[in-house]
DNA sequence: GCCTCCCGCCAGAAT
DNA sequence: ATTCTGGCGGGAGGC
C-alpha cells in the first residue's frame, strides 16, 4: 500500500509538471516526442500486460493520462477489475479512482485548450496526435470490447466528437487508400521480412480492423503472406509482378468458371478471393468495369440486391488499395458517365514505386533542411491534400474534368495521344543524338584517360578520372531522368552524382560514394602536402596508384559499359557496333586479368565455390534474376500483353455491351506503355535491384554483391543475361596471351609458370623490400614470414597446386569474409600506406644513426605489409567481382 | 440523392 | 479462455 501511495503521489507530480510543461512548450511542440512518448506507452503496455500486477495497472494510468487519453473509460475498466479484489483494497482503489478522476477531468481541459492550440499552430501535427490516439483507443476498445459493449458506443461517440469537433478530423486521410500508401511505403524497399500487426498499427496510427483489409488485399497479390498468429512476412515489392504476370498467363477457362460461380465456398478469406477475382477480371475480361459489373459477374447468376450491396462495399475496398498501387484508376463511362475503373497494370505500378521511393529519398534529404522549411511544406501538403476544404474541392474538380475530357471525346483523345507520342519520339531522338555525341566524346575522354593512366599514374590522374566519368554519368543520367527531373538541390558534387546512378543496389552505392569521397579528398590533399617527397616514393606509390587504378578502371569500365549499352540500346546498330569495339577494347584494358584469374578460378574450382555458397544464396540469385527476367519481360511485353486482351475483350465483348470506350481505353494504356518502354524499364530495374534494407545493414554479404553487379549487368543486355559473362569470356580469350604492367599481371603470369610463392611475393612488394634490406635484413625475413603467414600462404612451397588450393581458399574465405565496404577501404588503406611509408622515410632521415631505430621501423613496416597484403587479398576479391 | 467507404460489431478461427 | 481474423452492413461523408 506503501507504494501505492508512492505511485499516486508520483503520478500527480509528474502528470501535473507533464502537462504543464506540455503547455509551455507547445509552440514548439514536437512531433518526436510525440511519437517517442507513444512507444514508451505501448511497450510500456505490453510489460504491464505480462506482468499483471495491480501496480502496473496504476502505472498504465499514468501513462494513459501522460498522453492525453480519455482515461473515464479506463477507470470504469479499473472498477470492474478491482470488483474481485478484498474490500479494503476495493476502498484504496477508489479513492484513487477519484482522485485520478478529478485529475483526469483537469487534464482533459488542459489538453482541450491544447488541442485547440495545436490545431491552429501545427494543423498537420495535430492530425498526427489524432492518429495515434485513435489507434490507440481502437486497440483499447479491442481489449475491453468482449466485456462492456454499451460503454464502447459510448466511447466511440466520444471519439467521434473529438475527432470530428475538436480535431479538425478528414475522412480521406484513413481512408484505405492512403493506409495501404503508407503502409507499401514502409516496406516498398525491404527485402523479404517479418511485420508485426501491432507495430503496423502503431506506425499507421490504425484500428487493426483496417490492417487486415489492407493485408488480405495485399495477400491476394501476394505481397505479404501469413505465417501465424499477429505475424505476417513481406515477400517484397517485385512479387507483384510475378503475381500479375501469373494471374496474366493463367487461362481462365474452367477455373475462372469455378470461381466465379463457387464464390460463396470458402467463409474464410473472401476478401482475398474477391481480390483475386476482381484482379482477373481486369486481366482476362475488361480493363474498364464498374464496380458493380465487377460484382455480378463474381457472383452467381441469382443474388440478392442486399449480398451485391455488400459485395460493392468490398469492392470499394480492394478498388481502394489497388488504386493506392497505381494498379487501377479511376475513370467514368461516356455513355452512363457511371464511375468505373480502368486497370493500368505494371505501368501504374512502376511509377508508383517510383514515385514513392523518390519521396522517400526527398524525405531523407529534406532531414537535413532547416525545419522550418519542413514544416511550411508539411502544412501546405497537407492543407491541399486533406484538411483544406476548398483546395480538396478544386482538386477533385480538376480530376473528374480532366477524366471526362479523356473519356468523353474519343476524337481529342486520340489526337492528344498521338501529338503525346510524337512529342515522345522527338524528344527521344533528340535524347539519342546528344547521346551518341557524348558517347564519342566520352570514348575518347575514356581513352585519353587510359592511355595517361598507363604512362604516368599519378593520384590526379585517378580523381580526374572519377570526375570525368561521374561527368559523363551526370550527363547520360539528366538525359535519362528528364522525364522525371530529380528536384533535388543542383548535385554539382560528382560524388553525389554517381549515388544517381541506380543500376548499383543502394549499399553499394552508398558504399561506394561516400569511401571514393574518402579517396578523392584524401588524395587531393596527400597531393598538396606531399608534391616533394612524392619524388622519392614514386615508385611505391605507382605500386598503390596501380592498385587504385585498377580499382577505378574497373568500375568505370563496369559503368560506361552500363551507361553505353542501356542508352545505346534502342538506337542506331552501326555506331553502336562500333562503340562496341570501342567498349570491348575498354573492357580489355583491365579487367581482363581480373577475368583471367576469375576464369581459372570458376573453371578449375567450381565445385569448391559452389560447395561454399550456400543453398539460401543459391535459391536468393535464382530468384533475383527471376525478378528481373519477369519485369523486363513484363515491361517490354506489355504492347503483347494488351493486344492479347484485347483480343480476349473482342470475344466478351459481344456479350456485353458499353464496349465504346473499352478500346479506347485500351488503345490509349498499350501506346502509353510502349511509348514509355525505356524509362519504364530504367524504373523497374532501380526499384527491383536495392531490395535490400540499407538502413540496418548497410554492408551487403559479398553473394549479394557478385549478385546484384551481375545483375547490373546482365541488366545492360536486354536479350541475354549471359551475355557478359560470353563478352567477358571472349574478352579473355582474345587477351590471353597479352602482358601488362602492372602486378597482377605479373602475378597471373608467375601463376600460370612454376615459379615460386616468394617470387611473386618479391615482384609485388619488390620496392619495400629493398628498402627494407637496407633497413635490416633480419626484420625483413621476419617481416616477410610474418606477410606469409597472414597472407596464408605458408606451407609447401613448390607445388603449383597447392599453390591455386590456397589462392582459391583465400578467395573464396575472402568471399564469405569480406564485404564490399572493406574492399573499399583497401583503397583508403592504400593511402595510410602513403602515409606510413612518409612517416617511415622521416624516421629513416631524422634517426638515422639510432640503434634502436630497428624496433621503432618494425611496427610501422610490420604494418605496412601487412596492410598491403590485406589489400592484395581484398583486391583479389574485388576482382572477383567485376 | 447517389456514390463511397469508414467504422466497428461480432462470429468464428486460432492459439 | 482468450486473442486474432475477417465478414458484414449501417450510416456518415463527399460530391
Amino acid at each position: 500500500m506503501a507504494q501505492y501511495q508512492k505511485n499516486t503521489d508520483s503520478f500527480d507530480v509528474s502528470s501535473e509538471q507533464d502537462s504543464l510543461d506540455n503547455i509551455v512548450v507547445e509552440d514548439d511542440y514536437n512531433q518526436q516526442d510525440d511519437i517517442d512518448s507513444f512507444k514508451s506507452f505501448s511497450s510500456f503496455d505490453v510489460e504491464s500486460e505480462e506482468q499483471g500486477d495491480e501496480e502496473a495497472q496504476v502505472q498504465e494510468g499514468e501513462e494513459e493520462n501522460q498522453n492525453y487519453q480519455e482515461s473515464n473509460q479506463d477507470i470504469q475498466d479499473k472498477d470492474s477489475m478491482v470488483d474481485d479484489e478484498t474490500n479494503f483494497e476495493e476502498e484504496q482503489q477508489q479513492a484513487q479512482d477519484m482522485i485520478k478522476k478529478t485529475d483526469q477531468i483537469i487534464l482533459n481541459k488542459i489538453n482541450l485548450k491544447k488541442r485547440n492550440i495545436f490545431q491552429l499552430v501545427h494543423r498537420s501535427q495535430v492530425s498526427m496526435i489524432s492518429e495515434k490516439q485513435n489507434g490507440y483507443l481502437s486497440k483499447k476498445k479491442n481489449n475491453v470490447n468482449s466485456n462492456k459493449s454499451a460503454q464502447n458506443g459510448q466511447q466511440a461517440q466520444g471519439t467521434q466528437i473529438l475527432k470530428r469537433e475538436i480535431l479538425n478530423y478528414s475522412r480521406r486521410e484513413k481512408s484505405l487508400e492512403e493506409l495501404s500508401k503508407k503502409f507499401l511505403s514502409l516496406f516498398l524497399d525491404k527485402e523479404e521480412s517479418m511485420l508485426s500487426l501491432d507495430k503496423i498499427t502503431n506506425q499507421l496510427g490504425v484500428e487493426r480492423r483496417r490492417i487486415y483489409d489492407i493485408i488480405n488485399i495485399l495477400e491476394s497479390l501476394k505481397l505479404v503472406s501469413r505465417k501465424g498468429k499477429n505475424n505476417y512476412k513481406w515477400n517484397g515489392f517485385q512479387k507483384i509482378y510475378e503475381t500479375i504476370t501469373q494471374f496474366d498467363q493463367k487461362s481462365l477457362t474452367k477455373k475462372e468458371e469455378q470461381e466465379l460461380t463457387q464464390e460463396p465456398q470458402k467463409r474464410e478469406k473472401s476478401l482475398e478471393m474477391l481480390s483475386i477475382g476482381f484482379l482477373k477480371l481486369f486481366l482476362h475480361w475488361k480493363s474498364t468495369m464498374t464496380l458493380e459489373e465487377a460484382a455480378r459477374k463474381l457472383s452467381s447468376k441469382q443474388i440478392d440486391d442486399h449480398k451485391i450491396k455488400t459485395k460493392i462495399r468490398r469492392l470499394y475496398d480492394i478498388a481502394n488499395v489497388f488504386k493506392s498501387l497505381g494498379l487501377i484508376k479511376k475513370t467514368s463511362l461516356i455513355e452512363t458517365k457511371k464511375p468505373a475503373f480502368e486497370w493500368i497494370g505494371i505501368v501504374g505500378l512502376d511509377s508508383f514505386a517510383y514515385k514513392i521511393m523518390r519521396e522517400k529519398k526527398n524525405g531523407e534529404e529534406e532531414q537535413n533542411c532547416d525545419e522550418d522549411s519542413i514544416n511550411q511544406s508539411q502544412q501546405i501538403s497537407q492543407q491541399n491534400s486533406f484538411t483544406e476544404p476548398k483546395l480538396s474541392k478544386k482538386r477533385f474538380s480538376n480530376d473528374k474534368n480532366s477524366s471526362k475530357i479523356d473519356s468523353t471525346t474519343g476524337q481529342q483523345k486520340q489526337q492528344l495521344k498521338k501529338s503525346f507520342i510524337i512529342q515522345q519520339q522527338l524528344k527521344e531522338q533528340r535524347e539519342k543524338e546528344r547521346l551518341q555525341i557524348e558517347q564519342n566524346q566520352k570514348q575518347q575522354q575514356a581513352n585519353l584517360q587510359q592511355n595517361t593512366l598507363n604512362n604516368n599514374l599519378d593520384n590526379s590522374n585517378i580523381t580526374q578520372n572519377v570526375s570525368q566519368l561521374l561527368q559523363t554519368i551526370q550527363k547520360n543520367m539528366k538525359i535519362q531522368n528528364q522525364e522525371t527531373p530529380l528536384q533535388n538541390n543542383s548535385s554539382n558534387t560528382p560524388l553525389s552524382l554517381l549515388s544517381q546512378l541506380q543500376i548499383l543496389s543502394r549499399p553499394i552505392q552508398q558504399n561506394l560514394v561516400n569511401n571514393l569521397s574518402n579517396l578523392i579528398n584524401n588524395i587531393n590533399n596527400n597531393n598538396q602536402n606531399n608534391l616533394i617527397q612524392q619524388e622519392e616514393q614514386q615508385q611505391n606509390n605507382n605500386n598503390n596508384n596501380l592498385i587504385g587504378n585498377l580499382m577505378l578502371k574497373c568500375l568505370q569500365n563496369v559503368i560506361t559499359n552500363f551507361v553505353n549499352k542501356n542508352t545505346n540500346n534502342t538506337q542506331n546498330r552501326q555506331k553502336s557496333d562500333e562503340n562496341q569495339t570501342n567498349q570491348q577494347q575498354i573492357l580489355l584494358e583491365s579487367p581482363q586479368k581480373v577475368l583471367k584469374i576469375n576464369n581459372q578460378i570458376n573453371n578449375q574450382n567450381n565445385s569448391l565455390i559452389q560447395n561454399q555458397m550456400s543453398s539460401n544464396t543459391k535459391m536468393n540469385n535464382n530468384s533475383n534474376y527471376k525478378c528481373l527476367q519477369s519485369s523486363q519481360k513484363s515491361t517490354t511485353n506489355l504492347g503483347d500483353f494488351t493486344t492479347a486482351k484485347k483480343q480476349k475483350q473482342i470475344v466478351n465483348d459481344e456479350n456485353i455491351p458499353l464496349s465504346g470506350e473499352k478500346g479506347l481505353h485500351q488503345g490509349f494504356s498499350s501506346q502509353n506503355a510502349s511509348s514509355l518502354k525505356t524509362p519504364i524499364l530504367k524504373r523497374t530495374l532501380t526499384i527491383i535491384q536495392p531490395k535490400l534494407d540499407e538502413t540496418e545493414d548497410i554492408t551487403p554479404t559479398p553473394p549479394t554483391c557478385k549478385r546484384s553487379f551481375s545483375a547490373c549487368l546482365s541488366s545492360s543486355n536486354n536479350n541475354n543475361i549471359n551475355n557478359t559473362s560470353t563478352i567477358f569470356q571472349n574478352l579473355i580469350q582474345q587477351n590471353q596471351n597479352q602482358i601488362y604492367l602492372n602486378p597482377f599481371s605479373d602475378k597471373t603470369n608467375l601463376n600460370n609458370n612454376n615459379n615460386n610463392k616468394q617470387q611473386i611475393f618479391n615482384s609485388i612488394l619488390g620496392v619495400q623490400q629493398q628498402q627494407q634490406q637496407q633497413a635490416s635484413s633480419s626484420s625483413f625475413k621476419k617481416i616477410r614470414k610474418l606477410t606469409y603467414e597472414n597472407n596464408s600462404l605458408q606451407g609447401s612451397d613448390n607445388k603449383q597446386n597447392d599453390m591455386d588450393s590456397t589462392e582459391l581458399k583465400k578467395s573464396s574465405s575472402c568471399e564469405s569474409q569480406i564485404n564490399f565496404n572493406t574492399l573499399i577501404q583497401t583503397s583508403q588503406q592504400l593511402l595510410k600506406n602513403q602515409n606510413l611509408q612518409q612517416n617511415l622515410n622521416n624516421l629513416q632521415q631524422t634517426q638515422n644513426n639510432g640503434i634502436n631505430q630497428n624496433n621503432q621501423l618494425f611496427n610501422p613496416l610490420k604494418e605496412l605489409k601487412i596492410n598491403q597484403i590485406n589489400n592484395i587479398q581484398n583486391i583479389r576479391v574485388l576482382e572477383h567481382y567485376f
